[in-house]
DNA sequence: ACGACTATAGCAACGCCGTTGCGTAATACC
DNA sequence: GGTATTACGCAACGGCGTTGCTATAGTCGT
């Protein structure tokens, strides 16, 4: 992003309470032990750094713990209520705003219609009434609210958090979205395409055991968030994902994107013949194109097109996985449907805005 | 990998050193401030990073420069001559061995042709007599050598150094290559996928512009080596970048990977029926699914069968892109050939030793 | 009941990182 | 030749995880 930076020590201590952080989201209890096997840091430093979160609130005693012979290890946990974070999902009929802890836990869901081509300003204000009406309704979320997430169809720029050209939204190009965000709401924000807080939705929850993954999402178009090496992957535009313009059939129906047998056009016309099991499998065939490009373990779909139809698409999705190459036993994959439903963007954008205060630091690996 | 671990000042002395030579390696000459600013480290503790690397012989003095008032700077460069290392290129049939510098810079290349389905014997037995003639006639590597490289056709496991299946290579199944080849040549050895170790070449000489790019190799074969986020992506199996087998044409001929209408298939039907412009359409085609799924600004084209063609082939990659897409102004990609020729994947097996030791820690980030 | 044993917790000193403050060296300019 | 300017490096500092050691609070055996 902004070019290598060096490292220093005040990386290293955000580095390790990042990961004791992590540890304590996806882990009821904690203890000092637990904790200095899974870090590798000595005993003595997970004492330091659990000080720490415990004087920012972020953490807190839950009590002792008998283990047999010896003096009784202290237990830690999370306080899932110690921070807050909106999520907003703009998708292009329909404003989704959520609000979620500091474990990504769900506590407030609400949908709000769209205008048809809605404008810059639409928008904001009805982030602004929309949030209002939740911190209003949400007393306990006072002072600790980290920021607004705001996951978005693309093409947008995650860098400079400008929506470039929404596709099928007439008044959005070159929108400086973020900063206006940011001005209008008076909290920090993060902007990023729809498919990208997805994925981190699922990450965010499931740390190390979501290293290489996937999340395909068929909502009005098909679109891939990737999250690869343990963080989520952009690529260098924020284009990464445009999954539903591979093509699969060369030659084939023209597509609106201007090529030829994209993967979305093929699929839509299946689905308009009323052919949904020639629609799965489509679907499927460009996943395990996906898999043997970036070869990740972890597949989940997404999206209410699909949700809608969830059974067909996962089998579809998981026989094509098994007989579609010949695959080893080694090349495992795990294909699951969204855990958050309708709520996976909005809930992703917000651990996305947790993520930049509570996650891993970036740059330095 | 390992999964994660902690971050202590070990790291970041290692990470401060591995940014300092990164830019020694891509810049012909160093002063304290200059490398001050592009890192954001104080003009002081740049004098113990390069003190640091003065001692153990990575950096000398190149001498002072005058530039206007005030006392001139001492100016630093890379010994480029202070370690070296070995790559192996296996193929189907034949051993390409090259020693490259610290800069990655080739200082020899040497290729012997390999019997029809060798074995691992084999192999070993030829590598063992390669290095010995490359350092007999070497002598300055002397001490020096860092270790070995090999990318060689996967399936195999980065993780474990196993190749598991290599592909048309009857002998090699769950062979521990990477424990075979320390033991038998006493050296530190790293193995990994041929277009893995390619695409480490480009980047290991551009440093900060190749952040996000792929190589896409043809050669008995279509595969890609993927750098993503500034490093290497290998998938959750070590098998990202089989480009080759992803479907292209729904429901096409049958492809020996047990799928139909394979981009590999069906580009070498087209070659075989002496039709290359389509060829390279075919190929263009896959290029561009490529960058609608992971956004890379850098495609590097490599591959003994695409360089016999290579404007062919470049062309019809860089009008696909320019073409297919309604690609807006700011979605550039840069379509080179590989700088290094036929060496780029023994070079890049030789830059992954070299990186293994000088390059960024891993894990943190 | 009571002492031996054992695992945990935390204080204090330490080593090593980059940072800061400041004195010194070497050049151009006047 | 004096002065402003730029670069260098010693020394003290703050902050990180680590190490050594003592205090603590339980279980277990007698």
């Amino acid at each position: 992003m902004t070019g290598p930076t060096h490292a220093d020590q005040t990386y290293v201590r955000s580095y390790n309470e990042a990961l004791v952080l992590a540890l304590a989201r996806t882990t009821p209890t904690l203890d000092r032990t637990s904790v200095a096997d899974a870090t590798g840091l000595t005993p003595q430093a997970v004492s330091k750094v659990l000080g720490r979160l415990i004087e920012h609130g972020l953490v807190e005693v839950a009590g002792v713990r008998r283990q047999g012979v010896g003096k009784p290890s202290s237990v830690y946990r999370l306080v899932v209520t110690s921070r807050y974070a909106i999520g907003a999902h703009v998708a292009r009929r329909s404003l989704r705003l959520v609000l979620t802890d500091l474990a990504g836990e769900v506590r407030h869901s609400a949908v709000t219609p769209l205008p048809d081509d809605f404008t810059p300003e639409d928008l904001l204000s009805r982030l602004s009434t929309g949030i209002a009406a939740i911190t209003a309704s949400h007393p306990e979320t006072e002072g600790r609210l980290t920021g607004v997430g705001i996951g978005m169809v693309g093409p947008l720029d995650h860098a400079d958090g400008t929506v470039r050209d929404a596709h099928r939204l007439r008044h959005w190009h070159d929108i400086p979205l973020r900063a206006l965000a940011t001005e209008t709401l008076g909290l920090p924000v993060h902007l990023d395409k729809d498919v990208t807080a997805g994925v981190t939705a699922e990450a965010w929850r499931r740390r190390g055991a979501f290293h290489e993954a996937a999340l395909i999402m068929v909502e009005s178009g098909i679109g891939a968030g990737l999250w690869l090496g343990g963080r989520p992957h952009r690529g260098a535009h924020t284009n990464a994902g445009e999954f539903g313009h591979t093509v699969v059939q060369f030659g084939g129906p023209p597509c609106v994107c201007g090529r030829r047998g994209c993967l979305e056009i093929v699929h839509d016309r299946a689905v308009e013949a009323g052919d949904l099991d020639l629609a799965a499998r489509v679907l499927a065939t460009g996943v395990v194109n996906l898999l043997q490009t970036i070869d990740v373990d972890h597949v989940v779909l997404a999206g209410a097109d699909l949700i809608r139809h969830a059974e067909v698409y996962r089998n579809a999705v998981r026989d094509a996985i098994r007989t579609d190459v010949r695959r080893a036993d080694w090349l495992t994959v795990d294909v699951t449907l969204s855990s958050m439903g309708a709520d996976v963007i909005a809930a992703g954008a917000a651990m996305q805005m947790l993520n930049t205060r509570y996650g891993m630091p970036v740059r330095a690996g």
